[in-house]
DNA sequence: TTGTAGGCGTTATCAC
DNA sequence: GTGATAACGCCTACAA
């Protein structure tokens, strides 16, 4: 692991300036003979480019960082899948930075953004609190908000939709002929948890159904804080003909206690997640899920950071990424269909 | 977006040179007086170190990278979620590259390694070719492979126990009462297809049964393959007892075809899947894996990294993570555990 | 066409 | 203590 070669090593090898060791490099102008001088050198010292001392003069790195706030979330990873061809195609480097919901952790990778080790960043805040905002105002390079961000915050943004996902998802329980559908949330303090919390209620009213805080619980985002709910929810509304869970994980939780209960999905009961996560078409069965297009968000982001990188200029876009019911077993269909294979 | 501050432009407004600012932002024995003149124009001007700059001077980026062959694969992204934390907490950026499992990918990231952006590299190679351990033995920069390579490789290695994995699989179904075992494999072409078909034979020796070809199909790694050569499997051998599969996609496969098929499982066959995804514990009946303890591979890996990064010249190390079997529903328990809810 | 020289922003080694 | 000044490796006027 010796020293590796740079333009002036080769440049002593080949007999000719570093200038036209560089030129050669880079494909400029240059006389034959002197480029072959040039190549061989390269090639017998197994020269390669310092990327570091390229970026110190061109002043990018080709590198764009991906900010999230949990590594471990199945949405990011969605998300993430999509961003890292898109840059790869584009000849950037992906940065993973996962903040742990920290938010101080978000600030510190805007801060860092000063540092030009990136040439962009893509970041999925959980909340976007004021300090957010500031630091996005000074940011000293192209920033891209997956998530929502207030009126009028000039930046790339690219958001969900959950208020009209769980409305696709209550008017298609209606459409089947539920009349009793019930919600499983998560903490309402959270943004999910409230948005969706606030949707299922407006989404109710719109198909003409009362809305019952006996047929609502909460618990919290977790297959087996979802079992309890479900199960608490099923003590008390007996004859609950659907549940619409805050996600996947408490979806199959809903469907662990419906199944000891004696409960048929979805003949007797009818179950739909949200996120569409890979877990939703490997239950059984399948469950039907709203997906918020986490793919979707991921690629619009990288995109949107791309075209910022080429056009630095041009005004912050909003992208808004719609929902969409992804129907399986756990609502309609046969309870033979194993769903896609990813 | 102006052109930021650099230590000149700080030390113009203090008063001093930019020796001065650099000792002082580096905690360098200062005078008071100089120290606070610089830190105020400093924080006036809102100035953050260039750490390409830093990296060029310093030769060390901060960067690791982590190369693997398939972003999409669960295993992969369980040591991603390891890795991640464990460079984190010792000040290093993760770098992320997904191959696509080209071979040609994984040798452009070796040679890139070259390029200095990175102080060093996991790498978890779908197959290991004469040019990767070409590339591996010049490489610029500590290197750790997750995967086996051949005896003598002076490399940071870290392993799965495939061949122990499969046997515990082998003697858990035997001990169950399982007499007629197949196998469902990947390609026989890849590291971890040839290990485990090999192993399923070793694995059937040791308990005392006949190795026949004709409980063995080939499929691929996924779900929608797995149904294909299960449902080939089950033509072929249709009082099929138990059914060892190669990862746990294909067994969600098998489960789709087993159930179409008016089997019950386990009760009619029992079926192990291998790497012990989040899927396992979502399927219904919940799936029985392997676990090759992808997560503590990672983990390891990163650890291995670090320790080399900071006493280069150690010896190079193996860490063999042990095999664990999670047993669930479908070969023994009840049907109405769900599993483990992350 | 080629070489010399300056600069990208830091750090570190000198004298002072 | 502090200030010039020389690297780090590359690119690029500008001059020859």
């Amino acid at each position: 692991m010796a020293d590796g070669p740079t333009i002036t090593t080769i440049a002593e090898r080949a007999g000719v300036s570093i200038a036209s060791v560089s030129r050669v490099l880079n494909g400029l102008p240059t006389r034959q003979e002197t480029v072959r001088k040039v190549m061989a050198a390269a090639d017998e010292l197994g020269y390669v480019r310092n990327a570091v001392a390229r970026s110190l003069k061109s002043r990018r790195t080709h590198q764009v960082a991906f900010a999230m706030a949990d590594i471990g979330n199945p949405a990011y990873l969605a998300m993430l899948r999509e961003i890292q061809p898109v840059l790869k195609a584009a000849g950037y480097r992906l940065v993973l930075h996962s903040t742990d919901a920290v938010a101080a952790d978000e600030i510190d990778v805007l801060h860092s953004l000063g540092e030009r080790y990136v040439d962009g960043l893509i970041m999925s805040p959980l909340r976007v609190t004021e300090a957010h905002l500031r630091m996005l105002a000074a940011a000293r390079a192209p920033v891209v908000i997956i998530g929502s961000v207030p009126e009028g915050t000039r930046v790339d943004n690219v958001r969900a939709d959950s208020r009209t996902g769980v409305r696709l998802a209550i008017d298609h329980l209606y459409a089947l002929g539920r009349r009793r559908i019930g919600m499983v949330n998560g903490p309402l303090d959270t943004v999910p948890g409230a948005a969706r919390g606030a949707a299922y209620r407006e989404a109710l009213e719109a198909v003409g159904l009362p809305y019952d805080e006996r047929m609502v619980e909460i618990g919290d985002f977790y297959r087996e804080e979802g079992r309890r709910a479900v199960a608490a929810l099923l003590r008390r509304v007996p004859d609950i003909d659907a549940l619409m869970c805050a996600n996947d994980l408490i979806a199959l939780g809903a469907l662990d206690v419906l199944r000891a209960a004696g409960k048929r999905v979805p003949q007797d009961v009818a179950v739909v997640g949200m996120d569409d996560t890979d877990l939703a078409a490997a239950s059984w069965p399948s469950l039907t899920s709203v997906s918020l297009g986490s793919a979707e968000r991921g690629k619009a982001a990288a995109e949107l950071l791309l075209d910022r990188l080429r056009n630095g200029d041009r005004e912050p876009r909003l992208v808004t990424v719609l929902p969409r019911l992804v129907v399986r077993a756990s609502t309609a269909g046969e309870a033979s269909e194993g769903g896609r294979s990813s």
